[in-house]
Formats: structure tokens, sequence, C-alpha cells
DNA sequence: TTGGAAAGTCAACAAGGCTGACGTAAATTC
DNA sequence: GAATTTACGTCAGCCTTGTTGACTTTCCAA
């Protein structure tokens, strides 16, 4: 790194550098996704379930439309993975008491029981890694991750109830 | 942060703390494969493409079995992917000469041409997610996603040329 | 009261995973 | 030299999860 008469810190970036970052990142993702994938296999149910379970544990009552933007896929899609898990009673839908066109969606206690199993899993693994790499290098970590992110889906990120 | 007495670091790290980490992951590897997946839409490859194409150019003359350790897909799911590859002369394949079982793969002119604008996209991406925070920030994120992955893949992000 | 938004649903399709079975050529082992 | 194993390719069929497009119902708001 090197300050230039300007005060801009330059970094010299070789692109082998930033490749291996590229790599870091599809290596981890596999890590990441990995103990989740395991318990839900035999399941019935598979990565899209876990997302939508994780981010209605996270917002209660959010709505579809909500669901939709933070997810990025079409309604279709995710109604289908909704309507399993609202059938086999691990989401509760509750028609909108302001807006009756809006469905709240809520975990049940048999969702919140899947949500523990996996989120216990997946917290494990990331709480491993920071502790391994330490607190300075967590702190990097999130800000990479953010600064990587889409404009829409930072938002959307820091719209998620604080506490990190 | 807090130093015990026998000389470990020990990081109180709130559920909610690690709960954000694993959103983050979540949205940033979205903005981490945006671009590369534009590029390909309409182009007839899909995001399997793109991960065989940047582990050819990352080092050429890997064999299949290699390549399918690495990206840890079944054979008949890589076969469609470079069968497709191959005959659009992206990819060549070539008998080993010690071991004629094998197959090398290299890329060709054209492949290195679409793997170059994949890799520009993304790379430029990251380059400004590192420039954005900083030096210290990158050495972080880099430390917690290798502390992510499982130790096999981590064996195989190691092996690949250094230079990060 | 009517237009449009939110949600749900049906149908059809594609990408990209998977398993299982089988074939072939080449290397290795007995 | 024969048998076995390895590396690769391929056929067939299945699943998950994404997509479009079309249509309906419900309901808010102008």
């Amino acid at each position: 790194m090197v300050d230039t008469p300007g005060g801009e810190s330059l970094l010299f970036l070789s692109d082998e550098q930033v490749r291996k970052g590229i790599e870091a990142m599809f290596f981890a993702y596999r890590g990441f996704t990995a103990d989740p994938d395991r318990i839900l296999e035999g399941k019935d149910y598979g990565r899209a379930h876990h997302r939508a379970i994780h981010f209605i544990h996270r917002s209660p009552g959010t709505t579809v439309s909500n669901l939709l933007m933070i997810l990025g896929v079409t309604k279709q899609s995710l109604n289908r993975v909704l309507r399993s898990l609202i059938d086999d009673g691990l989401v509760r839908s509750e028609k909108g008491k302001v807006d009756a066109r809006e469905r709240h969606l809520y975990l049940t206690e048999k969702g919140q029981m899947l949500e523990r199993e996996l989120s216990d899993a997946q917290r494990a693994r990331m709480r491993a890694a920071y502790r391994a790499a330490g607190p300075a290098a967590v702190s990097g970590f999130r800000q990479v991750l953010e600064a990587m992110m889409d404009p829409d889906m930072r938002r959307h990120f820091n719209r998620l109830k604080e506490g990190g």
C-alpha cells in the first residue's frame, strides 16, 4: 500500500491476488452451505427452504413481497417453497390486519425447531472460522462482504435487525 | 475481546453477530455471481460453465478427475458442461501422453476470450470491494474465508497457483 | 366504482444437480 | 498374459429450483 500525494491509499492488487479472493469465495461458500445441506437432505427440503426459513425467523411477520425482494426469486418459485412449508406446518401465513391483501409469515413451533437445528450448524462453522481468524479479521471480513453487495442488497442487509 | 490468563484470546460473539455474518455471506455471494451471470445469460451458458472455464484457465492441462474434485460435482454433470464447451470450441481436450486414459483440458483462444470477459467483470467488483474496505480488511476477509472451508477444499484452494 | 397492487395458482420449461448402468481404452496388478 | 482397476464418456431418468406467461381473487385507494 502506498499513500499518493493526493492522500489516496492505493492498493497494489495483482490480478492473481484478486483471483485468489474469488476462489476463496467459491470454496468458502461451499463450506458455508455444507452443514445445512446435509441436515436437509432426507428431510424433503432444500436450500431454498432454508433461505425462506432463515429470513422469516429473522423478520417474523414479514410479507411475501418483502421476502421476494430479499431472496431475489420469482413469486412462483417462492410460492412453491412456502406452500410446502405451510402445508407441513412449519410456517404460518396470516392475512394482514391493516392491509388484508398482504400475508404475514411466521415460523410455527415446528418451524422454529428446524430453524434452530439449521442455524446451530451454520453458526457453529461461522463461529469456528471467526475464532480461528481472530477479531480483526472478522471486522475485515464483514467490511469486504458488505462492499461486495449490490446496493439494493446492502440496503436489505442493513435493514435486518441490528446486533452485529 | 479479552485475554485470558492462559493467553487465549476469547471472542464474545453473540448469535446476532454471527447471524449477520451469515447474511453477509448470502448477500455478498449474490453480488459475487451477479456480473458473470449477466454476461452469460443469452450466451447459452450458465454458472456451471463459468466455474469450469475458471478452473481450466487457472490450471491449464488439468484432468477431468481433478476438475471433478475441485468442483464437487458428478462426472455426468461436469461432462454435460464440458461437452458443450468442447463442441463450441472453447475448450480443448487432449489425450494424456504419460497416461493416455487421462484427458487434459485447455482453453482455446475463444475460451480465453470468454474467460477474460467473465473474470474482468468479477475481478472489477472484487477489486472495488477490496479498495473500499482497505488492505487490513482484505487480509481478514481471506483469513475468515479460508477458515470457513472444509479441509479438503482448503487443500485444493492452497494448491492452486500461488500469488495472493 | 374502478384501476391497480398483492397474492395465489396452473402450466410448461430449462439449468444443473443427482443415481444407476454400461462401454471402452489404458494402466496396473497378479 | 490375464484379470482387475482406473479414467473417461454416455444413456436414461429423476429432483430441485429457477424461469415465463396467463389467469383469478382479494382488496386498497383514487
